[in-house]
DNA sequence: AAGATGAATTCTGTATACAGAATACTTATG
DNA sequence: CATAAGTATTCTGTATACAGAATTCATCTT
């Protein structure tokens, strides 16, 4: 933000955007895994689907390392790459770490008083609503963009960073586990009204409640008979 | 857990250790960065380090690509990989996603009612206040293993995964920012006895307070006029 | 002598090559 | 006809090769 004097800017400006194929790849295919165009369970060859993109294996590689690591994918040694399958009992997983992270995030955002990045929040619930008019749209995209924005108005580069690694939040839907979208769009709402009225403490627990009633419901497709506190302290 | 009496037992048997070289050269590399033989700033020359580990750079880039998406290197288009610098200010949201996670991971721990788990829990515990006997023992890797343990004994894959990814656990102590080894040995006593006791809310306060301390250390150097609250109410 | 210009070198990003494991296929065998 | 053995093929894991960007070094200009 402060200027440095010394420094040579012309490397910033001269620089135009040079994006390597390994990130782009990357991007691909996770989009294809998130769309469900490789389905769970899919085995990855690595030829075919690098001619697919029209790029060699190598930076392939590099991409799914990274996707490896997000748990998208898995490595069976010497056999190959399969598109991980998720089951009930994980997606209660990531809820509980999305519980304890976006209540935090919202409350960040709410505090950090940036008015472009609240503005862009309010954008995406009302995309979000709009989306939700249509009864089979796919609200998987709007979701996480919602989401993601929050955390990324957090400020909080890590809990950003954890929240795009590990955007389950995508596959959860496709497992049909979630509420209506009219609710949904209602919370999102909620939420994004409470930031921009830097209200902290009602955009956490709006979140809070967002998320745990999408928690519970997972939880009680799990197992019926779970000693779970419904919510925990912390 | 339960038994598949159909699936080929011998594919599991006979399938002996074989460990990819990319995932020796991960391990290696987050480790030389870790101790600080890779010290933060410095330039990860490809050959170089790929000589000096032995293997082509076809492997050495898959576990880059890993460290990057964990933010522990950092890649400049076409000027290579660096050892990512961390900030006192980084350290926080660090330790804000740490406060947030943990302590629940405690709880869980202390909840399964894995006995072996939660020896080995006391044992880390044991070995780390053992080590604080020396005065000027580096005990990173003790502290890493303790709460590591914890994250697995949580039985919840996906906050074990977020630890051992944004394990800058070690960086914190790197910075002298921490508090004192005996201080800290006291306290993980605390939580592996509660866990062991099958205490939840015990060992998630005991937790709590751990990683707080930690926060507010850390905050209070890099600025002393923070309104952040102490202790917030998630 | 300071700066600009251009050649030489280094290093990244990506493609290709190759060895051996895993798998599929084919042929023998009871 | 079912099973086993042997062979061919596919595919992973890793090394090597190569084009062009970035950097360094030497030379030239004013």
């Amino acid at each position: 933000m402060t200027s440095t004097p010394a420094a040579p800017i012309l490397r910033i400006v001269y620089k135009i955007h040079y994006r390597a194929i390994g990130n782009q790849v990357y991007t691909l295919v996770k989009r294809m895994i998130l769309v469900g165009e490789l389905e769970p369970g899919r085995k990855l060859v690595q030829d075919e689907l690098a001619e697919r993109l029209g790029v060699s294996r190598t930076p392939l590689l590099s991409a799914l390392s990274k996707l490896e690591k997000e748990m998208l994918v898995q490595n069976v040694a010497r056999r190959g790459m399969f598109v991980r399958r998720f089951d009930a009992e994980e997606l209660v997983q990531v809820y509980e770490v999305r519980l304890r992270l976006e209540p935090y995030a919202a409350r960040q955002a709410a505090r950090v008083r940036d008015d472009a990045a609240a503005e862009a929040i309010v954008q995406r619930a009302r995309d979000y609503t709009d989306l939700a008019a249509d009864p089979n749209a796919d609200m998987r995209e709007a979701d996480y963009e919602f989401h993601m924005h929050i955390m990324r108005a957090s400020g909080n580069d890590l809990v950003f960073n954890i929240g795009s690694s590990y955007n389950i939040i995508a596959v959860a839907n496709t497992l049909g586990l979630m509420k209506t979208p009219a609710e949904s769009a209602r919370e999102h709402t909620a939420i994004a009204k409470a930031i921009l009225a830097r209200n902290e403490i009602g955009a956490m627990r709006h979140m809070f409640r967002h998320i745990d009633q999408a928690r519970c419901r997972i939880l009680a497709k799990v197992e019926a008979g779970t000693d779970q506190a419904a919510t925990p302290e912390y």
